[in-house]
DNA sequence: TCATTTATTGTCTTATAGATATTATCTTAT
DNA sequence: ATAAGATAATATCTATAAGACAATAAATGA
C-alpha cells in the first residue's frame, strides 16, 4: 500500500460488503442451483442469490455459512463451502457501493422445502435454465451463477468433491450419478468403479451393504471418505498413486 | 439476501475495500514475489504486497491493475492479473474492519529497480523464503502470499499462463526455464519440445531466429501464443487435441 | 578443428482411460 | 422354484500420453 497511504481509510466514501452464496444440489438427476425472490427493493420480486451484509464481527467464511444456514436451514456439517471470488462493479447495487464476497457450497441434503416461510419464494432451478438464460436474476447474479458453474465443474473433476453432493455413506453408482448429472450423460460403469476403487482416498465400509435398488440388482456396498488423519495413516504401506486422482471426461458423448 | 433485507447498509459500521496484489517474476532462476517496505503505520518498516484502497468509481479488476503499475509501473499489457481472493477477518487490519481483494499476477519483465524512489523499499524476495518461514509480512499478507503461490502453481500446468513469465516471443528453452523455477527441478528437454509444439497454442514463429545463448550453441526458434480471434481462426482444419493440454509434474524429483 | 550448447527427433516403457465384455448377486414376476 | 431383469463387480483389450533415455543436427566460441 506504499504509494496509497495518503488516503485515509475513514474518508471514504462507505462501502458495503455482503456475501452471496451458490448453492449447489441435485434434484431429479439434475444440477440445481437455490434461488430467493427477492421480497424488497432493490429488484424486489426477481430471483436472487441468498445472501446478506457481512456483520461487523464475523469473517468472511463465517458469513458464509451464517447465510447459507438462514437460507437453507443447513448447519455446517457436510457441507462443502468455499470461496468463489469477489465482485464490485461500481454500479452493481443501485443503492450505494456494494462489494459482494461470493461463495459456492455444494448440499447433499438440502431440506425440500427451501426458504422461510412462503413457498414460492425459494426455488432449485437447473443450471442450464442459467447457462441457456432462461431466466433473468438480480444485480449481477448470473455473472456469479456462470462464475460458479463454471468452477465447481471444474472442482467436481476430483472425486471427492463430488462425493459431498452424496451422503456419508455412499454407493459407487450414487456418486456415478452426481457425474451424470453435473456433466449431462453417462459414465460407463465398470471404468468407474475401477477408478474409485483405486483412489486411496475413499474406504469400503465393508460391514455394511447397501439395499438393492427399486428395480432389484445387486447390492452394492457402501463407500465413505476416508477421514485423513493429521498425518497420513497410510494402511496400506505400499502405495505410490496420487492421491487427487481426477475423474476425466472424455469419451463419447452419448445422450442419456 | 432476503432473510438479511432489515439491515441497511448504511448503518453499518463502516469497511473499507483494499486491493492487493501478489505479483510473481523470476530472477535469476527463481521464483520471487514482489514486496513493498511500508513506510507508515501500522505495520510500519515491515515487508507487506503493493496494494491499496478500491476508488470510488473504479472496479476491482481496474484498482488491481492500477496499483500493480503504481507500484510497479508495469502497464497492464502482457501483463496476467487475476482475481484471488478476499480476505476478512475482522481484526486484519488494526485501523479499522478492512476488507481485501487479493490479485495474482506474472510480470514477465519487470523493470530491476522496482518501487517508488528508494531503492530499499521494494525487493522481490523468492518464494521458498516465504514457504519456510524466513521472512514475516505485515497483516495477513503471509496468507494471502502462500495461498497465490498455491494457486499459480496450478495455473501453470498451463503452458499458455507459464509463457506470461516469458516476452511475447520466445524461445521453447525460455519457456521451460519457466518450469524448472517453479517446480525448482530440471524438465526433460526433447518431451517438452515435444508437448509444446504439440500444443496448437502456440506459434512458431518461423520468420525469426532466436540468438544463441552466451555460452554458443545452436540458436532457437521463437515462439509465441497464438492470438485467437472471436472464433477459432483454425488454419490446419485437422485436428481434435484438447486445447488446454497440461504440462504435468510427475517423473523423478532430481535435483538440478 | 573441436568442445560446447541447444534444438530436434526417435524409441521404449509404463500408466491410464475408455470400450467392451463377462460374471455375480440381488428383486420381481410367473 | 424358476426365469427374467437389473444392478454391481471384475476382466480384457486398445489407444493414447507421459516420461526416461538416447541419438542426431545445427549453431557458437576457443
Amino acid at each position: 500500500m506504499s504509494s496509497s497511504e495518503k488516503y485515509d481509510p475513514r474518508a471514504f466514501p462507505p462501502v458495503a460488503v455482503t456475501v452471496d452464496v451458490v448453492v449447489f444440489t441435485i434434484r431429479e438427476k439434475t444440477l440445481r442451483v437455490l434461488l430467493i425472490n427477492r421480497g424488497v427493493e432493490p429488484f424486489r420480486g426477481e430471483w436472487a442469490l441468498p445472501g446478506g451484509f457481512l456483520k461487523p464481527d464475523e469473517n468472511l467464511d463465517e458469513a458464509a455459512a451464517r447465510e447459507l444456514a438462514e437460507e437453507t436451514g443447513v448447519t455446517e456439517e457436510s457441507v462443502y463451502l468455499e470461496q468463489l471470488g469477489s465482485y464490485g462493479s461500481p454500479d452493481r447495487d443501485p443503492r450505494m457501493r456494494v462489494v459482494t464476497v461470493a461463495y459456492w457450497a455444494i448440499c447433499g441434503d438440502l431440506p425440500d422445502p427451501v426458504g422461510g416461510g412462503d413457498a414460492a419464494d425459494a426455488m432449485l432451478i437447473p443450471v442450464s435454465m442459467i447457462e441457456q438464460d432462461e431466466i433473468s436474476l438480480a444485480f449481477d447474479h448470473r455473472e456469479i451463477v456462470r462464475d460458479a458453474l463454471q468452477h465447481a465443474m471444474r472442482s467436481l473433476e476430483s472425486p471427492l468433491v463430488a462425493a459431498k453432493f452424496c451422503p456419508p455413506q455412499f454407493t459407487i453408482s450414487e456418486l456415478r450419478n452426481v457425474y451424470e448429472a453435473a456433466w449431462n450423460r453417462s459414465i460407463d460403469q465398470g471404468n468407474f468403479q475401477r477408478k474409485i476403487r483405486a483412489n486411496r482416498m475413499f474406504m469400503n465400509v465393508s460391514a455394511q451393504i447397501g439395499a438393492s435398488g427399486p428395480r432389484g440388482g445387486r447390492p452394492a456396498s457402501l463407500w465413505s471418505i476416508r477421514d485423513e488423519g493429521p498425518d497420513g495413516e497410510d494402511t496400506d504401506g505400499s502405495r505410490d498413486s496420487e492421491e487427487n486422482e481426477a475423474v476425466t471426461r472424455k469419451g463419447k458423448a452419448r445422450k442419456r
